[in-house]
DNA sequence: AAGTCCATCTCGTAT
DNA sequence: ATACGAGGTGGACTT
């Protein structure tokens, strides 16, 4: 059997059925009155209430309260779900190695516990990224500027990696850094930095480029800035060019390609 | 009533459910093959399969995959939920504005729905963070070093706040970074630009310490740290003191405190 | 296994 | 409302 549900369970019904689903990694669903504890990378306790538990078969363990998006505590994929019954209490127990975690939950009292075996084959396509932005510069340099070459894609520096090195019509040479949503001043900080890395690095191409009274570029992409960056960026003499992060769907883009 | 559970339901007859349960501000659970479709601050879609959807009474609205601990769709609190029939599927909507999100979810099969006025008034207590670290130093400062003396919190510099500012036995002055977890060398490299930031203050109380040849000391203050970071803070001449984060929950504070 | 960096980060908090 | 930083960040990717 793929699914089964139980309404208001003995928590020894209840385990029969966790024992049942785990065995069959399926996707178990129950929603009790629990109290939760964790130990690992920090520590947590949380009273009685009720909650939303959902243990995947990958692993993952959630417990929901009824507000927020996040977890109020949770395992992440690979934890080993355990479960046993203690006097009239079923305890539901997750556990991983590296770094070493408990969450533990004791159970009183089950509205409705559920599995299923999930049949979802589906992965999430999505479009709208810093790394998006940056395929669609190196295909497109001009929508930086006319007689924009790009020369270097992540290109490693002391304090990080530069999206895109390249070089302007006048051969001076372009740092440039992405940001997918509207910019603020910790994006134009990090440019400073990167800009601050080129210069001291010692060189020979840059040396050529000293030589040659070429200039260091910096440019800050993102769709948008914040006031505050602006002001930042004329002080700096770094410059702003606006470019929106595209939005196709790579299923989109197939059907493009597929339409040549 | 507070809650109510259907089994392979019908669309109309979810929809009923689901429409009362809005009206309730109750929680929402229902297991069903959908499909899924986001446009915000990113783009994306997800093709039918199963998957777990939750609607919170504060807004929130998850979608779950068999997989992770993250939803792989979402918005989050205070969004507005609307659901609505399109033939003979069921179409659930939440959208916000500021900034502008919709996701989408077509119904196309239920295998249960549930809806329930969750009961749960506690709040999850926990330790072992940064600001527990902050405490615990300013509480008992010579847990960094015999005669050390905090002076400032949350020190406001050009590039963010010190942490800790104090003075050692001999008068020099201490800056404390605190992390709660392993250091990096983005943590020595954060410490260095605070002290470069004291060094630059313009400040009475720097000229007296320069005067009375007083020293500027960089201390960083966690757990433990990686060898790279530990490479980098002997170079920089800057200090490491290991000192874990407190693992005292505040309930278990509040009895020790009751018990003087 | 450990480090690095992006994210519809989320979430708290101060402004 | 907006900005800022921490997080048991999670998750993908590289070493």
């Amino acid at each position: 059997m793929k699914y089964k549900i139980l309404e208001k369970p003995k928590c020894s019904d209840a385990y029969d059925l966790i024992d049942e689903a785990l065995r069959k990694r399926a996707t178990i669903t129950l929603f009790a009155c629990c109290k939760v504890e964790y130990e690992g990378r920090a520590l947590s306790q949380l009273n009685w209430g009720e909650r939303i538990i959902i243990i995947k078969p990958d692993g993952s363990f959630l417990v929901h309260q009824d507000k927020k998006v996040e977890p109020v505590n949770w395992q992440p994929p690979k934890s080993r779900t355990k479960s046993y019954l203690k006097g009239d209490r079923l305890i539901l127990e997750s556990h991983r190695r590296t770094p070493k975690e408990l969450l533990s939950v004791e159970v009183r009292h089950i509205q409705f516990i559920n599995y299923a075996n999930i049949e979802d084959f589906e992965e999430l396509e999505q479009a709208g990224y810093e790394k998006d932005m940056g395929d669609m510069i190196m295909e497109r340099p001009h929508l930086i500027e006319e007689g924009f070459t790009p020369t270097a894609r992540e290109y490693s520096v002391e304090h990080g990696f530069i999206d895109i090195l390249g070089k302007d019509c006048d051969g001076n040479l372009m740092i440039l850094e992405l940001k997918a949503r509207k910019a603020g001043t910790s994006a134009v900080k990090q440019l400073k930095r990167y800009i601050q890395d080129i210069k001291n690095t010692d060189n020979d191409y840059l040396k050529d480029c000293n030589a040659q009274k070429k200039k260091i570029r910096g440019l800050l992409v993102a769709p948008s800035i914040m006031n505050d960056a602006l002001d930042l960026i004329e002080e700096e003499g770094i410059e702003f060019v606006s470019v929106e992060p595209p939005r196709e769907l790579k299923r989109d883009k197939k059907i493009t390609l597929d339409a040549f």
